[in-house]
DNA sequence: AATTTAAAAGAGAGTTATTCTCAACAAGCT
DNA sequence: AGCTTGTTGAGAATAACTCTCTTTTAAATT
């Protein structure tokens, strides 16, 4: 698994490790999912109004990019939760956690299973692939959904 | 978990509980899944082409509308792989398997892992959810894109 | 078998998250 | 300081998916 903890330095000698650069951009959205509260995820769009709220003017485009970027590079986690678009998370090991998702509402839990991560290192390793995430999504019905006769 | 094998029947049986309708198209949609080989899945076009194939005009608007129905029934399992659109295959928990998907050539392999579907059933009981399906899916870096020095 | 009612299908427009394009900019090397 | 090339920003383009509305039809009722 990847390193849980990325200075502007560390990510910088990474980016150069593959012939890219260091922006003002890409250390300003790290150091925004550094400093996160533990559990919270934000959309591409959630990201841009809280970089603007800092008073930084980062464009949709190079979000996008850089959030795309650090997925790839397992820096972030992109999660799939069960709306029309993508959340992203700093991925730290530690406070790995996966999703339940009521398939009506959309209402999700996150809960927390060590052998999750155990299972993804397994089997990444035995196919020779170097792990970067591994996410376990619950597709269920909430107890409030049971209950209703209403369609969908 | 939901049963494992549906017939024209049992799914009528399950559609009028919820004051639903058996129609045509849900029928031969249905029958498609069945009688896809194990391991394959297929996407809203695909199978739109594959039904033109077998000689059924059916419209896009009611695969969409079909698949989700049925993925929201626990009868097909909707799978987010690394790609802009989603892929539907049938919910056999014998033929139950998980995804470990490149990042970066999104070449996937899938696997099976016992453990997994465990700690979906015990998690969704614990929260008192239904379980209709859980995937674990894996990000990861492949052999070959590990050696490849190109970008992305 | 005919009637009735509401669910579902079909056609196509509409939505929107995400990607693409390209000119202007700037990181980092010499 | 100058050069090379990766990156940004703005907006257009893409495409998966949903919505709307009219027509059709499943299936319950008479
Ligand atoms: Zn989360
Ligand atoms: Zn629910
Ligand atoms: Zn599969
Ligand atoms: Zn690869």
């Amino acid at each position: 698994m990847s390193m849980s903890f990325y200075t502007a330095d560390s990510l910088k000698a990474e980016l150069h490790e593959r012939g890219w650069r260091l922006t003002p951009q890409r250390e300003i959205i790290l150091d925004i999912f550094q400093n996160l509260a533990a559990g919270r995820h934000l959309s591409a769009e959630e990201l841009c109004e809280l970089l603007q709220k800092e008073g930084h003017d980062i464009s949709l485009s190079t979000i996008y990019r850089t959030v795309k970027l650090m997925a790839r590079m397992g820096i972030l986690r992109e999660l799939e939760l069960a709306e029309d678009h993508k959340h992203y998370e700093i991925n730290q090991p530690h406070h790995h956690h996966h999703h339940l998702i009521c398939v009506r509402c959309n209402q999700t839990i996150e809960f927390k299973n060590d052998s999750v991560l155990k299972i993804g290192d397994k089997t990444s390793k035995k196919e020779g692939y170097h792990l970067l995430d591994c996410q376990l999504t619950i597709h269920a019905v909430c107890p409030a959904c049971q209950r209703s006769i209403l369609p969908v």
